[in-house]
Parts: structure tokens; sequence; C-alpha cells
DNA sequence: CAGTTTTTGAGGTACGTAAATCAGAAAATC
DNA sequence: GATTTTCTGATTTACGTACCTCAAAAACTG
């Protein structure tokens, strides 16, 4: 049988107040006795049941995630999921909002987390875009005691407790792994499509992938990069535009949002012209298209993971706890036809 | 503020009592009464918490992990992570032990099922052999309303309620599209060793394999398998001896364990000779040879994922509770040297 | 309508922990 | 040794649900 509480105390020889005294940090306990109980506890081997713990406090945590108002599929997707992490919030003891911003708008990032800081909440996860404002406004947010986690686009050198996305840097170098080895030994050009170089995780994506293309795969060049704003139809005209350009380009990596247009562009060319594809996020249009072969390979990050993990991560900071960093790393994800979920 | 059955029995106008007969389906209560309470319910929005209520229960599951006393890196992890759960148990209000049973021996395990089934545990998961007295001591542990799960090898046509592991057809399938491509337009043989082919995992990858690999790489012929009955010595030596007998092998596929043998093989060959190599599991040696560029491509399967699913699917069936499939689904991980965890 | 059965209400106890109060004991201080 | 301060014990209430008992009310029987 598990033990409790009283049994504690009773071996301990000491009363249940004084266990919740010790149990909880609480002062009032001489030294000598808080070790005898703390004898008790690990010879026990008493560990807290949390659920009843949590029902006693009867404390609920109140968060806010504050998301890009941005409709490509990947952000919507993280929206359902914060929604869905909502929708249990009544289980889980949680109230969580969602604030909605303007993208690569700094200055209204930062307004809105000020805004968010004055309703003092346990916690605030936000995708991060780079300004100074936002770090400054994460400082104050950490100053009054609010815990802070960046979601998806990190924010290096700020207060943040945590960041809960893939490494951006490894995902690009595993795309150039996939790419350059099914372009085999073949030569020519690769061209790389981002959202916008303003964002942290595109530029890291470039980053990894450029240095293994160099690294490994020298033949084959990377051409410069353009940037297409995450809009399809922009997407679709610049994809076009440079594959006539250049005749040689054997692949494609996509390393931001806007595949819809890329998938479109790629259809119109004769299938045997095709170039490889690598693109980013499992979403509708990327998933029918790796079925239909115009993309040959997916790296995706998890967005339900990404919101739980980043619930969790404030939820125990919340509660002073650490970070478990193993449980809490989003893993890059390689899909093919064959192995999507 | 989260409605809780005092709400309930105060909007539908009844006793607690009555609310409590509706929500646990216990008898006693007027079919009109019953629909003015699940009213209340629905329109407050009440969600029972759980947490509170496994503590009013105190209920304890008991479940049994069969697993084969097989020293391969895969099985220890799942024997790990079995014992994780076990550290855990305390918390989750369950109780599991392992039993182990010599492996491929499907007369041992059919009397190690049946032993169990004397204790009536609540669920158990086991790694299935194939052999008819296993169906039938399925049969025998369903009879008495023992839920029971296949782990990591499942049985198909028995009366197992679940299984906990991969779609080894697709796994297959993906191992040959990743060889195929990083072969590029090359031709050439691909050996394919297995542990055995009576355990019917290794047999579906094999199928899925040799599927993809004549629908779209038909320039790659697929020797017969090899069987190395997971041992890496053996291993070591049957990939020497065939990559001595068939100078053009471009790829090799492991489909079971005893990598070590095989990483060792393909070291002693010349670098610019080295075979592609696609493997299962990530293990200490297969995370080694990928970094160390032995091995191109790992297919894994989450081990920690699949004892956790086979844990929840038990308890809820133990609950007579549906499983929530895509909950449920294990995924195949590819790693590649860029996106180790 | 009396008797029976079914339905409902009221109330309590329990689960394991948190948190509070208050009184008394022990230790430290002067 | 008296006083203050610091500890400790005993006890209670609460969290939200499950489950039990007993009695009363209502609904059916014949």
């Amino acid at each position: 049988m598990k033990p409790t509480v009283h049994d504690i105390a009773r071996s301990a020889g000491v009363s249940l107040a004084t266990v919740d005294r010790v149990l909880n940090g609480r002062p009032g306990v001489r030294h000598v006795t808080r070790e005898r109980v703390e004898q008790a506890i690990s010879s026990l081997g008493y560990v807290r049941d949390v659920a009843a713990a949590n029902l006693a406090k009867g404390r609920t945590y109140s968060f806010a995630f504050v998301l890009p108002n941005y409709d490509n599929s990947f952000m919507i997707g993280i929206r359902d999921e914060v929604e869905a992490a909502i929708s249990r919030s009544g289980a889980e003891r949680t109230q969580i909002r969602i604030v909605e911003v303007p993208p690569f708008d700094a200055p209204a990032l930062a307004d809105a987390l000020d805004r968010i800081a004055a309703d003092m909440p346990d916690g605030v996860a936000f995708v991060a875009v780079e300004g100074d404002e936002v770090h400054a406004a994460v400082g104050r947010l950490k100053e009054v005691g609010i815990a802070v986690a960046t979601l998806v686009s990190d924010l290096p050198g700020s207060e943040r407790d945590h960041f809960a996305g893939i490494d951006n840097h490894a995902a690009g170098r595993t795309a150039a792994n996939l790419l350059g080895r099914f372009a085999g030994g073949r030569e020519g050009r690769i061209a790389v499509l981002a959202g916008s170089m303003l964002v942290r995780d595109h530029r890291e994506r470039l980053e990894g992938f450029v240095a293994v293309m160099g690294e490994s795969f020298p033949r084959l060049a990377v051409l410069p990069v353009m940037e297409a704003r995450d809009d399809p139809s922009l997407a679709a005209d610049v994809v076009s535009a440079v594959l006539q350009r250049y005749p040689d380009i054997i692949g494609l990596y996509s390393l931001g949002a806007g595949n819809r247009g890329i998938v479109h562009a790629v259809r119109e060319i004769a299938p045997d012209a095709r170039p490889l594809v690598v693109a980013h996020e499992l979403t509708r249009t990327t998933r029918a298209a790796l079925a239909e072969g115009l993309i040959d390979a997916v790296l995706n990050q998890d967005a339900g993971h990404e919101v739980r993990s980043a619930i969790r991560v404030l939820k125990g900071k919340a509660d002073g706890l650490p970070v478990i960093a193993a449980q809490e790393r989003i893993r890059i994800d390689i899909f093919l036809k064959d192995n999507m979920p």
C-alpha cells in the first residue's frame, strides 16, 4: 500500500501538521525534527499524490498564449492545439487565453506582453519576433514573477525560461542531408524559399541548410534565398520564375510556409523535370503533395507537442520546478509518403 | 468557475445522490429525471474531475507485462520503459509487474499467460509470438474479462484488444523508399538482413520493403533475405560474406536487431565502397553509427510511447472505454544524423 | 385503497493532501 | 527563573467525487 502523510507522521513520531510543514517547506520546524521527517519520507518511499494535492490546493494556473493572427496552416494548427488545451483546461486546472497580435511586429508584440503582465497571469507563451522592445517586455514579465516561454520561434538572450520548439539549425541540416542524398550524385542547383529572413527560425534553418550543403554536397549549388512572406501566390510566382530561369535546378527547399503555392508551381512542370522538394510542416497541402509525389519529404514539428510542452513547462515554472530538458525536447519529424501518420 | 456535481444537482433540482446515479449509470432513476440531469450536465458544461474521482474510487489497476528475456538493446529499452512506468505507478494508481519468458517460444508464452490469468490482473500486455497456443491463451484471458494488448509484435486474428506498435508494413515501405532514393539512379543489389522470418514484424517489414522496391526502384535487385537471429556476431559474418560475394551491393536493410554486428562488418570496408545502410531502432550502437556515417538512416519506434500507450489502453479497456485510435498510433520515426534526439 | 415497488432525498464517510487555528511544549534569551 | 520566541501537536475544514445507508415520497400494482 502506498504510504500517505499519515504513515510518515506515525513513522517519524510527529504530527500531521509537522509533516505538512516539512513537505511544503513551511517554517517552524526544528532542524532535527525536519531531518527525522525527511528520513521517514525516504525510507517509506513516500511520493506526494499530486492529484490529491491539487485537489486540496484548488489552485488553478492562468496562462496567456500570444499568437500571430496569421492564417497559414501551421499557425492554425498551433491555435487549434491551444484551443484543445483550453477545452481540457477544466481537468487540468489551467485557465488559458489566447491573445492575437499582428505577425512580424515587435512593438505590437511587446505591447501585448505588457498588457498581459497587468493581469498577472502565472505564465505567458508567445511566438517570438526579434526586437529590443520584446526583450524588454520579457524582462518586465520576469521581474514581476511571471513564467515566460517562447513557442515555435525563440528569443535567445532574453530572460525567457524556456523555448518550446525545434532546433531549427538541425532542421535545416536535416533538409540538406535529405535533398543532397535524394539528388544522388547529380550536379545542379538548389533553390531555397523562405518566408522572411527577419524571423529567427527561418534564418537558422537556412544557416543549417547552407552549412551541410557546403560540407557534404559541393556539387549542388545553393541559389540565393528567395523570400515570399509565406504567401502562397507569391511563392508560386517566385518558384515558377526561378525554375524557368535555371533549368538545372534539381532541388527546392521550402523552409517557411506558403507551400500551397509551391505545390501549385511544381505541378505545372512535366513530371520528369520536377525538382526534388523538401518542405516544412505536415499540413493538408503538404500531406496531399507527399502522397502525390510532388513533395519528397516533409520536416515537421508537432504543434500539439509544442503547445503541451509549453503548458507543462509554464506550470512547472509557476511552481518553481526545474524543466526536465529531455522530456521537453521537440523532435524534428521526417515524413515520407510511406510513414505519414 | 468549473461546475461540480453540486451545481448540477442544484440546477436540475434534484439531490446529489440522483446526480451521482446518473453520472455513474446506477439504476433507480426515472427516465424523465435522468434526462433533466443530463440536460443540466450538458448545459452547464460539466466535466467530471478525473483526479478527484480516482481519489475517491481509490481504485488501482493491476497489469502484467510479458517480455522476452532477450538482451538486444531495443528489448532492454522496452523493459526500462516498463520499469519507469512501475516507478511512476504510485502516482498513476497502477500496479505493474514484469514477467519474463524465453524468446520466440510460443508454448512458453502461452504458459506464462495462463499463469498470469490465475492472478486475475486487470490487463496483460505481451510481445506476441505466433502460435495456436498463444491464440488460445489470449482467448482464455479475454474470457475471464482481462484486457489484452500486444506490444511491438502483433497477433492478428486473436482476441487481443489492441496492438501497441508500429505498422511494420509501412516501416518496410519507408525503408525501401529511403534506400531507393539514397541510391540515386544507380543500379545494383540490395541485401536484407532479418532476425527471423518466424516473427511477424520482421515478415511484414520485408513484405513492405520488397513491394516498394519492386514498384519504384526496379533497378535495385533485392537479394534473398538473410536471417541472423538478431545475433550481432552472426550478423557480422553474414554481412561480410554477402558483401564479398556480391561486389555490386549498394544498399543494406537491417530489419531486425543485431546491428552491432552489421556496423562492425561495414566498418571493415573501405569508406568509398561502403553500402548504404538503413536499420531499425535508435540504440547506442545505431546512434553512434549514424553519427559516424556508417548507417545512413534509422527507423525507430519509440519504446516509451509504446509502453505508455499500452498502459493507457489497458486502463481504458479495464474501465470499458473505447480506444482513441488516433491518439494511440505509434509513429515510425526516421532519424538521420542531423535530427537525432 | 392498501400494498408493493420504484424513485428520490438527505446525509454521512472516505480518498490524500493543504492550510488554517490554537494551545501547549520546548528552547533560547535576558 | 521569568519571559519571549520558536517549535510542535491536535484538530478542523476543504477540495470534488464515489459510494453507502436509511427514510420518505412517488409511482405503480392488483
